[in-house]
RNA sequence: GGUCCCAUCGUCUAGUGGUUAGGACGCUGGCCUCUCACGCCGGAAACCGGGGUUCAAACCCCCGUGGGACUACCA
């Protein structure tokens, strides 16, 4: 049996988006399943619009999703000579054929064929002129003009094309430059693909590329078109439903095995399971189960994943993805406090971002009360408790989680008073807002010192405001 | 317009002739509780419509309807 053999092929005119993401982790996903071989070819045949800029966007994305290639990455510009041999040996055999037509007259043309409510499809005007190459002219390619030519599909089973619905595509532009369609032909048949995944956008290039591997003489590979991604309004997903770059929920936030997990779950499902690492993946995933229609991107649902990433995943490890969100002042806190911070904060974060804003509290020097925080709960009641807390936690000697907690409940207890009494104000001191992790949590991470420091200028807060 | 694809809760989906149509996000009621989360228990919520085939159809067939893609010297 050949060894399986993929490629993602994204053309570098912006940055990997959400869409084509997916269609690399699918390719990515058969592939290592199959223990075949993953290629990365950029598609740069687009002189006007590719960018290296762009390429490198790709590329980091990739590797950020932790979808590693085997080859490459190759670029199609650099292989036009291959494409220019291979359009010469068409044209000698008569498979192929120059073109003088100018955009302009098939424009024209076009829009006459519409308004007539004909097919828009090129009239073979230069077809059995046998012209020779001249300036501005193209090479089209002699489809058959009779007969059927079907696509089967892995995850849309047979689909069949009707050959006089195909036009005579252009194959060379007078830049002398490939198009998409006979280039992606030609690098895919050398390149030995066995397995072309792609979006489903392209089914209908498939007949017209058949044909033109059989004119090549080559194998066809097998096909598999993944249904798109939508937007909410179920337009294809674009800018204006969000963000749509993948780097841009690096940006954001989000982790990786987030963004992955989500990804796969769009058009794809393994019985009831929501969960997947990347190596499960592997092991479970298969073409077969990909679905047929297309799916809306849904933000809330990865949201929901990022934040059972962000509880699942070691302190250590997000202390490494945290560095580049911490507020400035962070960059001189040990590793052992802010290890702390990411554990008490890590069940109330849907993003690293918002991880890092609420964070903002343990780091800061002189703490701002929330106003409305402080009127309610900083009071001169609370000021007396707050004051002989203070006084006793020196002599507290089990300063952890449990320790406090069992200090805070024997004192309530002792003052007959209900707990929540003193929570409020003890975590307005301590956090300066109503909201933060468990005021016990709060406390073993601050340490001593500093707690004893903030209720006391608590209390001195509460004096010098009544 | 033509060609092609698609169709189960709002969304992602399970389901391949006989199910109280299952799970997840979101929404929602409750429990837990020092606040907020987490967690746990419960609820509302779907087979696009019409014809067939069959003892039996979400599942098979046909026709509608709706959505999407393509229709470039873009990929």
């Amino acid at each position: 049996m050949k060894k399986i053999r993929t490629r993602f092929a994204p053309s570098p005119t912006g940055y990997l988006h959400i869409g084509g993401a997916r269609t690399a982790l699918f390719n990515w996903l058969f592939t290592r399943h199959e223990a075949g071989e993953f290629i990365l070819r950029i598609e740069d045949t687009d002189q006007e619009r590719s960018t290296e800029e762009s390429t490198k966007a790709i590329l980091d994305a990739m590797e950020w999703l932790g979808l590693n290639w085997d080859e490459g990455p190759y670029f199609q510009a650099e292989r036009v000579d291959l494409h220019r041999d291979l359009v010469q040996k068409l044209i000698k055999e008569g498979k192929a054929y120059y073109c003088t037509c100018t955009p302009e007259v098939l424009e024209e043309k076009r829009k006459k064929a519409m308004a007539a409510g004909k097919k828009p499809k090129y009239d073979g005007t230069c077809r059995e002129k046998n012209l020779g190459k001249t300036a501005g002219s193209v090479v089209r390619f002699r489809g058959a003009q009779t007969g059927a030519t079907v696509v089967e599909d892995l995850v849309k089973g047979n689909i069949s094309f009707n050959n006089e619905e195909l036009d005579d595509l252009i194959i060379e532009r007078a830049d002398g430059y490939p198009t998409y369609n006979f280039a992606v032909v030609v690098d895919d048949a050398l390149m030995n693909i066995t397995h072309v995944i792609r979006g489903d956008d392209h089914v209908n290039n498939t007949p017209r590329q058949i044909l033109l591997y059989e004119a090549l003489g080559f194998d066809v590979p097998k096909f598999a078109h993944v249904p798109m991604i939508l937007g909410a309004d179920k337009a294809r997903l674009s800018k204006r439903h969000g963000a749509t770059s993948v780097m841009a929920y690096k940006e954001m936030g989000y982790l990786p095995e987030a963004l992955v997990n989500y990804l796969v779950r769009l058009g794809w499902a393994h019985g009831d399971q929501e969960i997947f690492s990347l190596s499960e993946l592997v092991e479970v995933f298969s073409l077969g189960a990909v679905g047929k229609s297309p799916a809306v991107f849904n933000p809330e649902k990865l949201l929901w994943l990022n934040a059972h990433y962000i509880r699942e995943t070691k302190p250590e490890k997000l202390c490494e993805e945290m560095k580049n969100f911490w507020p400035a002042i962070v960059a001189g806190a040990d590793a052992d406090l802010t290890k702390k911070v990411i554990a008490d904060l890590q069940t109330r974060s849907r993003t690293l971002v918002e991880m890092a804003a609420s964070a903002d509290f343990y780091f800061a020097e002189n703490l701002q009360y929330e106003p409305e925080a402080a009127q309610k709960f900083l009071q001169p009641e609370a000021a007396a408790h707050l004051k002989e807390i203070a006084a006793r936690i020196p002599a507290w000697g089990n300063f952890t989680k449990e320790g406090i907690e069992e200090f805070l409940k024997s004192y309530a207890h002792e003052k007959e008073i209900k707990l929540k009494v003193i929570a409020q104000p003890l975590r307005v001191a301590l956090t300066g807002k109503t909201v933060s992790p468990g005021i016990d949590e709060v406390m073993v991470t601050l340490g001593k010192d500093i707690v004893i420091k903030r209720i006391h200028a608590a209390a001195d807060w509460i004096a010098a405001n009544n």
